[in-house]
DNA sequence: CAGGTGACCTTAA
DNA sequence: GTTAAGGCCACCT
């Protein structure tokens, strides 16, 4: 008998937002749908509060559906959330970013090829 | 069990 | 361009 290595709903999460690409962004309600939980954006920032740091997701390439920083302004999570962001050359003007440029776009078809069964 | 909360989203002003 | 309201659902009091 395997080991039970089911993915749970958050490690599908867990695994959406690792395939986010350097200089992209993602919003909560995208990562949701992607890991076949549509209508669960706010279930993703709880999975992204409950990762372990060891797995050192991308977690700041994921911002809300206006394209902003979702930590209150100016808290210290937000700024280190914009600092990653600039460090990846994405432009950031009051906690946004601009979706039509950033927005990543994954080929669905290699993506469900990547997912744990 | 009931109510409050939140790293959200969509819709309608 | 904005904000406000309603919806959402796992977790915590």
């Amino acid at each position: 008998m395997q080991p039970s290595n089911k993915a749970s709903p958050m490690t599908q999460i867990w695994h959406i937002v690792s395939m986010i690409p350097e200089g992209k962004v993602c919003s909560y309600g995208k990562v949701a749908d992607l890991a076949g939980l549509p209508g669960r954006a706010r279930y993703v920032s709880r999975a992204l509060k409950a990762a372990p740091s060891e797995l050192a997701l991308p977690w700041h390439r994921v911002i809300n559906s206006q394209g902003k920083i979702s930590f209150a302004e100016h808290s210290e999570p937000f700024i280190e959330q914009m600092q990653r962001l600039r460090s990846e050359a994405i432009i950031v003007n009051r906690g946004r970013v601009k979706l039509a440029e950033y927005e990543w776009r994954p080929d669905l078809a290699t993506l469900v090829l990547s997912m744990p069964f």
